[in-house]
DNA sequence: TATCAAGAGATAATAATTATCTATTTTCTA
DNA sequence: TAGAAAATAGATAATTATTATCTCTTGATA
């Protein structure tokens, strides 16, 4: 709720911008690139820099406030769900979900599983899934 | 063994360059980027290209025979194997190793788990641990 | 062996991301 | 609450992994 709050409790300085920036990737389930933050972001802050958007979302990240994915697309994404989960990956349309939460957590001892197995010393993991979203394959079955 | 006729079974073209090529990413564990494939084999192949090591492992990616990893590096990395399997990202030094197989093969089922519990029709998932290789682990004891 | 599409290498172009620099804004404290 | 110190925003330029183009060469096929 309180924006300021959360990005203090994430040891960040609060601006304008950051408080807009969390603000539009926490408002949606979109997985948003920076372009895509920054043009949502443009009409209410037309001064709003891109530079300022890339720069933002490191320090997020660096904070453990936010999540950045690597989809395999030409470009990063992010969510405002710093949790590991798993996402599904539209290899047609690109489009990126969050797995349906009661199936993610069916997969939520998956790191505890394989950390026995390992050498690594693990912190964190990523599992992504790609195939045809549900609009997609109904396109593909014509 | 005959790296022509695994091309050939891909339906890829023989040329000295790919089998250079495939030889040297089938021939190691380290999961390389371009580059390092290219510094691996400028040695030996003086005229190879960098151009032409993007172009090959694209052709090969798309053909099934390698795969193309996305490890939140600043570059990617390319794997003998295209199957699915498990990765583990030393987040210090940048190392990749394959999960042990055995561990693996536990999670070989996680695609068909997930299948039934989401509207995406599947066609592939990627797994990514990150952590402290062996070496890097010990360093942080200290 | 001739044909012809595809690949190789040189080169230039793209595009996502990062670096630099200066004015402004937060934060902290006296 | 004013002022100092440090961090941020935005403008701009630079970086760099990757891709596009173009011409010459080569591999596949009959
Ligand atoms: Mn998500
Ligand atoms: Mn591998
Ligand atoms: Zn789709
Ligand atoms: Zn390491």
């Amino acid at each position: 709720m309180d924006t300021a709050k959360i990005l203090r409790e994430h040891g960040l300085r609060v601006t304008p911008q950051r408080i807009a920036i969390y603000e539009a990737l926490a408002g949606t389930k979109e997985h948003p690139s920076v372009e895509a933050l920054y043009d949502r972001l443009r009409p209410r802050h037309p001064g709003l820099s891109l530079n300022t958007i890339y720069k933002t979302l490191q320090a997020f990240a660096s904070a453990g406030l936010v999540r950045k994915l690597a989809t395999h697309e030409d470009m990063h994404r992010y969510d405002a769900n710093p949790e590991p989960h798993t996402h599904m990956v539209c290899i047609e349309c690109g489009r990126v979900d969050d797995l349906d939460s009661k199936a993610d957590e069916r997969l939520a001892g998956i790191k505890d599983l394989i950390s026995n197995d390992t050498d690594y010393d693990l912190v964190d993991h990523a599992l992504y899934f790609y195939g045809y979203c549900p609009s997609c394959r109904e396109k593909r079955n014509k």
